[in-house]
RNA sequence: CGGGGUGUAGCGUAGUCCGGUUAUCGCGCCAGUUUUGGGAACUGGAGGUCGCAGGUUCGAAUCCUGCCACCCCGACCA
């Protein structure tokens, strides 16, 4: 185990934040609430966008950028938009600074200068966004528009945790205008897929299809599609969002179009979003008491080598093999770091780049080379082994696809062991202390779901697409129930 | 916004009840020597408005008053 290092098992959350401030992934800031991204968990957090950045072209949407300040009359059109939102916006009413008045050190804002309408910084963009499109639209021929941005957006939380829930946070949102409902549905479920896609072959992370309850519902959808993973606390994390939007946003900002069939029409919209809090799944999701586990396509180092010798010859040797495996494996297309800084010794970077989570090591020493072999660790296991550096680097190769592949299986057979069928009330307030998914039957309103939610903490974590219509009656009401939805505690 | 807690070096802390030399210890940092196959050892060194502002006192990290910040627990949430 790490120097020092609280275990998930003594306290879980400390674990988790322990690991993101030592492992150099964030550290909180002066401002409360919002923290600083350091370069290593920015490096992740690139891949991240890189990764779903392409696959966002792939499917046809072209990237954009909208004002980071909305105007708050605009902000007041859609109603179940406001009051979904209204009590986390942070405002600005300023836009000049003076020496106070009262002839004391410090500033405060110019009465002066105060602005004839109020700015409220993005907790999302729907209402900018459709306030443009609506310039943008005019017939059939000019849908559908397919945008994407990768912005911050600022929700005043009460709580937060890095990662998790920051008062600021960095995210991607698609939006998209389409000319029937049919196409824009198809949209919504398409961009889930993207996310599901992504969550389980790069992030290495299962997760579950669903439809969000009214009652966790975005503030403005018609519908809200849902990937949902399971934390090793047992605990959901809602990973990625799409929501069918209806004409709700078209009709508040007028937007219409003239039809094929030259009648106007209001527009189909859908907005998609993942966020900084995939970080969060990410550490949550594999990392162990040795530190952070990182999936290799997910990893900013993949390889690292580490060179030990005695004397100035056996120095230049390893040097020498080192920069020829690593010169391999970069052309293997491997993100390769050498170490061979001296002001550390090798067991404390061994120690280090475990913590960092760097998914593969190749250890190279004097005594090796003698024998043409070197060391090879694995991070997710901690398994070592010994190799010919005879054709090393595709032996690489293939190791960090069976790493991928591993951790896939690992959380795949941690949820599915977390999951479970549960049919009383008595039962559910059990094994909900436990942890996991449990699938419930559901009367389907909001009233049962609202009950469940004050007596267990548990709430409903999704529809799954693909649930099993089964005839049973309501976990709480009895009420009559055509299919299981799952429940659990969320963060 | 309620309830609880904490502010002493970059980090973690002792000292605070009961005021009194130069504010303790560990990690980290700097220099040097020996080391290097799982977080090296020794020697020397640098580093402090004791959260802030007042007050009591010959004397305050310590007592009093006010303020500020942060953390934990609840209500809200991607």
């Amino acid at each position: 185990m790490a120097k020092d290092f609280v275990t998930r098992k003594e306290n879980y959350s400390e674990w988790y934040n322990e690991l993101v401030v030592r492992a150099g992934l964030a550290e909180n800031s002066a401002v409360r609430g919002c923290m600083v991204i350091k370069p290593y968990g920015y490096a992740i957090w690139e891949k991240i966008q890189r990764a779903l950045d392409d696959m966002f072209k792939e499917t046809g949407h072209q990237n954009a950028y909208f004002p980071l300040f909305i105007p708050k009359s605009y902000f007041e059109k859609e109603a179940e938009h406001v009051e979904g939102f209204a009590k986390e916006c942070a405002i600005v009413t300023h836009h000049r600074l003076k020496p106070k008045s009262d002839g004391s050190i410090g500033l405060e804002p110019d009465p002066e200068a105060k602005l004839e309408e109020e700015l409220i910084v993005r907790p999302t963009s729907e209402t900018i966004i459709w306030d443009t499109y609506r310039g943008w639209i005019q017939s059939y021929r000019d849908l559908p528009i397919l945008c994407n941005q990768w912005a911050n957006v600022v929700r005043w939380e009460m709580r937060t945790r890095m990662f998790l829930r920051t008062a600021e946070f960095l995210w991607q949102e698609g939006h998209t205008a389409h000319a029937t409902k049919e196409e824009a549905i198809e949209e919504t479920a398409k961009m889930l897929n993207v996310y599901a896609f992504f969550a389980e072959n790069f992030m290495a992370m299962p997760v579950l299809k669903g439809t969000k309850s009214p009652n966790e519902r975005f503030a403005g959808a018609l519908d809200t599609y849902c990937i949902e993973a399971m934390m090793q606390d047992g605990k959901a994390l809602q990973a990625g969002t799409s929501h069918f939007l209806g004409q709700n946003f078209a009709k508040a900002f007028d937007v219409k179009f003239l039809s094929k069939e030259n009648k106007l029409e209001y527009v189909w919209a859908t907005s998609w979003g993942v966020s900084t809090r995939l970080m969060g799944a990410l550490i949550m999701c594999h990392s162990d008491d040795n530190g952070l586990v990182l999936p290799p396509k997910l990893a900013p180092t993949q390889v690292v080598i580490i060179p030990i010798y005695k004397t100035q010859e056996q120095k230049e040797k390893v040097n020498q093999e080192a920069q020829i495996i690593m010169q391999e494996l970069k052309q293997s297309g491997i993100s390769v770091q050498y170490d061979a800084r001296e002001e550390y010794k090798p067991g404390w970077k061994f120690n280090e780049y475990e913590f960092k989570g760097v998914p593969v090591r190749v250890t190279i020493g004097a005594r090796d080379l003698e024998q043409g072999v070197v060391e090879i660790a694995r991070r997710d296991n901690l398994t070592k082994e010994t190799l010919p550096i005879e054709g090393i680097s595709q032996k690489i190769v293939k190791l960090l696809d069976d790493i991928q592949d591993n951790l896939f299986t690992k959380a795949l057979s941690f949820r599915e062991m977390g999951t479970r069928k549960v049919d009383t009330w008595e039962e559910f307030l059990v094994e909900i202390e436990k942890g996991g998914f449990l699938l419930c039957h559901w009367d389907g309103t909001p009233e049962t779901e609202e009950k469940i939610k004050e007596l267990s903490k548990a709430t409903i974590r999704c529809i799954p697409l693909d649930a099993l219509e089964e005839e049973g009656r309501c976990i709480f009401s009895g009420k009559p129930s055509a299919k299981r939805v799952v429940f659990a505690r969320a963060y």
